[in-house]
DNA sequence: CGGGTGCCCATACGATCGTATAGGCTCCGA
DNA sequence: TCGGAGCCTATACGATCGTATGGGCACCCG
């Protein structure tokens, strides 16, 4: 109501309220009219800004794919193992936690795997890849690491975690976004990804 | 057209293209008309079997509990910790391989979390939690494991690979359910579980 | 032989979807 | 002053959804 200054004016709250509920529906399940309600416009303005649905979903698209690159494009690789994985962790963590809902319309949209749903998918996987491949050339990474599953486990992991937040929710007793929520996630994803599950052994490494 | 034998008459043959059609394009977007097609049948018949839609989810949850059960509950465990986890990811490929829609539809069923949903949700958990606690009885896992979410982490890859799994294999290049997709994802994923993705440290590990 | 009980199909109804179209309001420059 | 451009609304159309209804056809028991 207040106006928000510049940027929230017109298309803008469109297109918000249509990440939102498109997050929160899927892009299939909310309609133009859902859309416009939340944003408090009639249906017709949505169609004058953006053409079609195909054309609004675009505009989400690139915003969510800006705000992800600005948020993951200038990670940096020093220090140990155990640094860089708390630091990637928390960045990650980080970015959920500003943006739940570019976060939750980004799992959602690769569900659709339809061709908006693969280009961000083809993208997402980019800024994983390009981490992995910093950390590659640092030799931080175990020799026969599979990396194309690697940028998949990171993705489907936290990705995952989303999608079924709610379930998880319950079953956890806390929210996912909150504090004490998000920083056991974090925890756990990092211990993962840093030592696995199972008790180290006195590694004698028998080569295969 | 060639009359499958005796189950596959009249109720069950919709039963499995709901399956299939709930699985490929969600619960919600799979319309009675869609599975009536893919069944070769009318959609009157779809009501007349099952009384709505909400009926006929109910009468696939049921089938998909059915196997979901008759195929985890016997999971022994004994050997090493690289036995456990590669004796536990194939058993989970072996699943994936032979009811590909079957899993493929808990995905689904998990993203809706309404009652279906978090049902097989808890179940799903348990085995995981199950499984988890057995290794932990045989001292297998790391001290400071958040058992938790690592129930989490094992259902989130495999359910995650498998909601997305068109995406996924359009980045692989292999079907994810083929002999080399399979076996390279059972790998992938074996080996973050036992050893995360970063470079083995010079452990110095004084003891536990 | 006659009537009922399961399968199965065809049609219709109201709601909602995406989209097209036309009309108002405001504001600014010639 | 006035006319066009940009934002916004209202209404209408065809398609598709879930569901209700009624009618055929086969088979079986009286």
């Amino acid at each position: 109501m207040a106006t928000p200054p510049s940027d929230l004016t017109g298309a803008a709250r469109i297109r918000d309220a249509a990440l939102r509920q498109f997050a929160a529906r899927g892009v299939a399940a909310a309609s133009i009219r859902h859309v416009a309600k939340a944003a408090g416009v009639s249906p017709g303005l949505v169609q004058h800004h953006f053409r079609s649905k195909a054309g609004l979903r675009q505009a989400v698209d690139a915003f969510v794919m800006r705000r992800a690159v600005e948020s993951f494009g200038d990670l940096i690789v020093e220090g140990s193992p155990e640094e860089n994985a708390r630091k990637l962790g928390s960045r990650i963590a980080a970015f959920i936690r500003a943006n739940p809902a570019v976060f939750a319309y980004i799992g959602r949209s690769l569900l659709e795997a339809d061709a908006p749903g693969r280009e961000l998918f083809d993208r997402l996987l980019l800024v994983a890849r390009a981490q992995l491949d910093r950390l590659l050339a640092k030799r931080l990474l175990r020799k026969e690491l599979d990396l194309e599953w690697a940028a998949l486990h990171l993705i489907l992991i936290n990705v995952g975690a989303f999608l079924l937040a709610p379930t998880l929710e319950r079953y956890l007793g806390t929210s996912l976004l909150g504090d004490t929520g998000m920083g056991r996630m974090e925890k756990a994803t990092t211990d993962l990804f840093l030592k696995g599950i199972y008790r180290q052994r006195t590694r004698q490494t028998p080569r295969r």
